[in-house]
DNA sequence: ACCTATTTATAAGT
DNA sequence: TACTTATAAATAGGT
């Protein structure tokens, strides 16, 4: 519904991403307390934006009325109703450890070990992903080396401003000890201790 | 959005309440998904119906995850009078949480996407990690290539030795029609039908 | 369940 | 962020 029809899948603009979801999330809201109101339904919805901000509508004065029905229509409390365990708990274990197998089989393909179920197309694709993450980490490295090198650089400039200052000073006392007469009145002037250093590098 | 505009109160006729519900149930859950996938927000939606039908929709594989989050963001005690506390994810999934989001990192590490905090070395290991994978994934394509080829070679073998088959039968054929006097002594031993064929390649 | 006129939501642009 | 508008999508009422 829009100027033009999109894809149901992850918006990856960013921008115009947080825009969509705040169109949709309030389009959503009022489309639940429609629901509630016209078929006198209870409804609870929560929604997390990507950045973790809450918000939510019950149709009840507290959402934890719903929650707490809800516990109690999808199971495990028919002995206690008033104690409540995490629901599907077991379930949930074995989705999580099917998630891991998932992720490892996909680190595993990542790194060429288990490539026997891909067919010839999967395997340009999975080499174009390999390539891609490859030209970032290449990226990274030589943005490392040039931060580096920029570094030794300005490291190697202070160098020789610090050796000279020490040759200069070095210079300055020889004079005050040769002239045996206390410090001569040019002498604050010129003393080079007194030139501004570069500041300590940070990091 | 439908042949007349409707206020939103509560419906009195109970069929085309009953049926408006049906409707704008599928219409809130289809939304509710669409926001989870489109703006990668995190979703739960629950609706009873008035006969206390349950429905829901979450978007991550557990509706207990965003219940567990929404209490973390509003405070249990604060809003629910039953004391309802939300279910305590057990040691057990924590750690295989954890070991998920590791996975989860790895691979984001080997497709390039998060190399803010590894130094120069940890890259260059990486750099060889990928390379490795590449050079095996490559490989594979290679091998698979050759197999196509050497398959290729078989069946175009295969399809001449059929062609030469069907053309000596037929050059049979038009002798004993020509002959006009049943089949010849020599025929049997002759006849090319009886040579034997290559046997069909599997798969 | 299906149909479709109409309303509503919203994508893209400002 | 809020407004505009062309267009896509949802759906009210009917079959």
């Amino acid at each position: 519904m829009g100027r033009g029809k999109i894809e149901v899948k992850k918006i990856q603009d960013k921008k115009n991403r947080v825009v969509t979801f705040c169109k949709r999330r309030s389009g959503l809201m009022k489309k639940a307390q429609e629901l509630s109101v016209l078929c006198d339904a209870q409804v609870g919805l929560i929604i997390f934006s990507q950045t973790g901000k809450l918000s939510h509508f019950s149709s009840s004065r507290d959402m934890g009325e719903i929650i707490q029905t809800y516990y109690e229509c999808v199971g495990c409390c028919s002995e206690s109703p008033h104690k409540f365990q995490p629901p599907y708990k077991s379930e949930e274990v074995a989705r999580l450890m099917q998630k891991i197998h998932v992720e490892e089989k996909m680190v595993r393909t990542l790194m060429g070990e288990e490539l026997s179920s891909l067919s010839l197309s999967d395997l340009d694709q999975l080499e174009c992903q390999v390539q891609l993450g490859m030209n970032r980490i290449r990226m990274r490295k030589n943005q490392l080396v040039e931060d580096l090198q920029r570094r030794g650089n300005e490291l190697q400039r202070d160098n020789d401003a610090l050796h000279k200052m020490i040759f200069e000073g070095g210079r300055y006392v020889e004079r005050i000890v040769k002239n045996k007469c206390g410090i001569p009145s040019t002498a604050v002037a010129t003393n080079p201790w007194q030139q501004n250093f570069m500041q300590p590098l940070q990091g």
